[in-house]
DNA sequence: AGATAGATGCTCT
DNA sequence: GAGCATCTATCTG
């Protein structure tokens, strides 16, 4: 299987992602997905080629990217690749469908009261996602994460803009979400805020 | 609303 | 050692 990560970040808005634990079944509604593709988008953990922490971008697609950032947070994405061309779509927001007293639980400080997910961190711990859900295939059944394929959503629903977080390349508006839903990261741009000189 | 500082550790150069 | 696909609390207007 191929799919674009431009096609599949369309998709993927408006479907579901359950993820199946021990504590409980978490069920969110997609509404903020964010495109990668390729090893000349310098944006892109591709960018300068395969290495043990994106290998998963490899493919197959339809399997989930995991990665740890910024010291204590997890990001998921979903891979998705065209003739050998890595990518992936990070997961930004969601409507929590079920499972809020879950989600309130294993975030409490987060706004929102379990009923969004507003930005990639927040969402993946909701999903209660980390390091040993790397590479996991979303498509299978048996997995203890699934992806609810939905219809797609009609193009008049869609808006894109600048990705968020990103130092480079940020005004590539790969970045997608659902025309008036509440649960949409707030836009921030990427990089660190450079101290400023001191003046002498 | 917007800006800022601090938390914290992995990954690649 | 530098740089992160971030979040939250705490300011300032």
């Amino acid at each position: 299987m191929a799919i674009d990560p431009i096609d599949l970040a369309h998709r993927l808005l408006g479907s579901v992602l359950e993820s199946r634990s021990e504590q409980g079944t978490v069920r969110i509604r997609l509404s903020e997905v964010e495109a990668y593709r390729g090893q000349d988008d310098p944006a892109s953990h591709c960018y300068r080629g395969r290495t043990p922490r994106n290998d998963v971008m490899w493919g197959p697609a339809g399997h989930l990217y995991v990665y740890f950032v910024y010291g204590m947070h997890f990001c998921a994405n979903v891979v998705g690749l065209t003739d050998g061309v890595p990518g992936a779509v990070l997961l930004r927001a969601g409507e929590v469908l079920s499972g809020a007293e879950l989600v309130r639980a294993r975030r409490p400080t987060a706004r929102g009261g379990g009923a969004v997910a507003r930005g990639p961190a927040i969402l993946t711990s909701a999903l209660g996602l980390g390091r040993e859900h790397n590479g996991m295939d979303l498509v299978d059944p048996e997995s203890p994460v699934r992806l609810l394929a939905a219809p797609a959503l009609p193009r008049a629903q869609i808006r894109n803009g600048p990705r968020v977080g990103v130092a480079a390349a940020v005004e590539v508006p790969w970045r997608f979400w659902i025309d008036g839903s509440p649960a949409v990261s707030t836009y921030r741009r990427g990089g660190r805020v450079r101290p400023r000189e001191e003046v002498v």
